[in-house]
DNA sequence: GAAAGAAGAACGACCGGTCGTATTTATTTA
DNA sequence: TAAATAAATACGACCGGTCGTTCTTCTTTC
């Protein structure tokens, strides 16, 4: 951004080259991309990206934020607009869903693919998706304690459990869903979070209506 | 093998070099194993390994094979010498957390990265893997069906709902364990377990008991 | 001495990265 | 407004290095 709040025109570019990285690197691993095969999708020349990154490894990292951003818009915030309390715990759970099932069918998922390359592997990209992950926890935890806190889970509920059996459900799904049929892991990993909270939940109204 | 049943030389080698191929593409990955890395490894010459293997690509199905080799010899085969029912599946979960925990604090784990980089990449690898993971889900649901027909769960259990929910926490707990705390995740995915079970389990006593 | 096997140099292809040049864009001048 | 100049950007060629793969050479063994 330029120091008046326009969008200089160079980061317009400049999120343009991410969103075709992240895309790419869904296909064929974030280890996998090569500037050349970049800059073709482009349709620019390899040594335009260095006119913006000082070299591969800044725009890997550049690609992982970019990524991080994305998840954030696409599964963060739609779940915000939903009530509070076990109704956006669902809809979250909903939109992670959707947000594999939307990519995993044409190509793959950036973070299936990358969390997985670059786990235990020390080094910054590590970092970040190690820094990324720690939040989305963080994320789920808070809104189970909401949940505790309206009273729609029961008090004594040990909350990071809870926040790690609905995390399992989402991961398992995007995994599953790659090797083995889609539609009926999407459905066991619905069913698998309806199920838990209706053996938790003392009010059964906020369960009854499906997905939002 | 020779076919009176005893194990050729060569036979010897490649299974040599396979288990060392494993265990370097559980650091690497599948996609970043080298064939010079590997004969350093071995102390042999890199055009060696082009007399057991026509191309890297057929080392590399090789490998994968090997790596679902060792994967049911260390998960399956101990749980299968547990009774069956619920204690046979949590011996097995006992032993899938227990297989990644030994291989996770060195290096990395071969499925952990490698399904990762393969899933929803069209080829023989995945083939193999995608082949691996119906085999484990089957078998996964025949063990619940077990635990079902013993009388030690509901008979109108959802069969395929708790096999998927049990290896949600599997697979979370690889997942987790890497980018955080590996304690915590492994202590969630026993408890999430254990809580599971006893509230579908109408014996209480083949629950007492810790992880075998 | 001949046959077999492994070792290592040599190959083409591709990688990330650099550089000199051409083309576009913005600013200044008449 | 139109022409001229300056700045920034994009481009294709090229470099050193690594990859998988092949081929030649040398050692070993019967």
């Amino acid at each position: 951004m330029t120091s008046d709040g326009r969008v200089a025109r160079g980061d317009r570019t400049r999120t343009a080259v991410l969103d075709t990285a992240v895309s790419l690197a869904t296909e064929v691993g974030l280890d996998g991309l090569s500037l050349a095969q970049l800059a073709d999708r482009l349709g620019v020349s390899k040594s335009g990206l260095f006119a913006h990154w000082r070299s591969k490894e800044a725009l890997q990292l550049a690609t992982v934020d970019r990524a991080v951003t994305q998840w954030e818009e696409r599964i963060v915030a739609p779940a915000l607009r939903v009530p509070r309390g076990v109704r956006r715990l669902r809809a979250l759970h909903e939109a992670r869903i959707g947000f594999y099932a939307a990519r995993v069918l044409p190509g793959g998922c950036f973070f299936a693919n990358t969390e997985f390359e670059y786990n235990a592997r020390p080094g910054p990209v590590r970092d970040r998706l190690a820094e990324a992950s720690g939040r989305w926890t963080t994320f789920l935890e808070r809104l189970v304690r909401e949940a505790v806190e309206l009273g729609e889970l029961p008090a004594d509920l040990d909350v990071p459990l809870l926040a790690y059996e609905i995390d399992a459900l989402g991961i398992s799904a995007v995994m599953r869903s790659r090797m083995l049929d889609p539609d009926v892991t999407y459905r066991h990993a619905r069913q698998g979070l309806l199920n838990r909270l209706r053996a938790l939940c003392p009010d059964p109204t906020l369960l009854t209506e499906g997905p939002s």
